[in-house]
DNA sequence: TCCTTATGTACAA
DNA sequence: TGTACCTAAGGAC
């Protein structure tokens, strides 16, 4: 699940149902069990998120949280079922509880310390404050391949592995480009496109990349979901036709992580 | 029941 | 570049 747009709605999910309540915070796994005995009762004032990172803002301190690849988070409403030895947090007020499991990060920070993470991090398409530019500046400088400065969260915060795919075969560009040789023109293209996608996906909370004219209901061809919920043109589709070209998708190691891309869309 | 895999990152060598 | 970390689902036996 965790990209950046499953962060933002995080975000916006744990503020609806806790800012301004005081909720009852607890770590029944018991790796955050001193943290949460001091947040406990205190008021929840805000959340906030910054590419794949979530905060949740009490008195004077954010409880830091990174998904990492495995990272859970589920919500409910009251009675809140027994929590399962796995819950590294739990947050419960009158009317909802929200379980986070098997976090990479879930710890207390303070205000500085919030500010240095928001300082190592490049531009987020979906923050406000996104400055675009100081993320073609890097990419424009670089030798390194775009698809892994895609990746790269000092470079943009918040793309993952699905995005990253996505978004360059919807631009037609090869992976394997050097940052350097994209122009700005491109780069302008594909910021407003995550812009665009990334809301989307906040607003669905799921990835969809497929354009309205190559679903398969437009192309005549049989109704399909991927696996991961969404609709996607490459990601997780290795050896299976290009909905567009009808090539045989690719999938390669890049930084140790899956790439897939068409050879025949993208080819420059 | 075991093995693989996953939308991620940090650190060691 | 390799490895460690965290969890759960799905598939092979």
């Amino acid at each position: 699940m965790p990209e950046g747009h499953t962060i933002h709605r995080l975000a916006k999910d744990y503020a609806a149902a806790f800012s301004g309540t005081a909720p009852r915070v607890t770590s029944p796994q018991g790796k955050f069990s001193d943290a949460a005995a001091l947040l406990d009762g205190g008021v929840l004032h805000g959340t906030d998120a910054h590419g794949k990172h979530l905060f949740l803002g009490f008195a004077g301190s954010w409880i830091h949280i990174h998904l990492g690849l495995f990272g859970k988070v589920d919500f409910g409403g009251t009675p809140a079922p027994p929590p399962t030895d796995t819950v590294r947090l739990r947050l419960a007020n009158s009317t909802s509880y929200v379980d986070l499991r098997g976090p990479t990060t879930c710890a207390l920070i303070t205000d500085g310390e919030k500010h240095a993470i928001h300082g190592r991090l490049g531009p987020d398409p979906l923050r406000e404050d996104a400055d675009p530019q100081a993320a073609f500046r890097r990419i424009s400088r670089s030798r390194t391949t775009i698809a892994a400065l895609l990746m790269d969260q000092k470079v943009v915060a918040g793309v993952g592995n699905v995005y990253r795919a996505e978004v360059l075969f919807r631009h037609g560009i090869d992976p394997y480009r050097a940052g350097k040789d994209l122009t700005s023109a491109e780069w302008d293209a594909i910021w407003a496109d995550l812009v665009a996608l990334m809301r989307e996906g906040v607003r669905l909370n799921r990835i969809d990349t497929v354009r309205p004219e190559h679903t398969p209901e437009a192309m005549g061809r049989p109704p399909r979901v991927d696996d991961h919920g969404g609709e996607v043109y490459v990601y997780r589709r290795a050896n299976l036709p290009c909905h567009i070209c009808g090539s045989g998708i690719r999938t390669a190691d890049l930084a140790a992580r899956n790439l897939f891309w068409c050879p025949g869309c993208q080819r420059s």
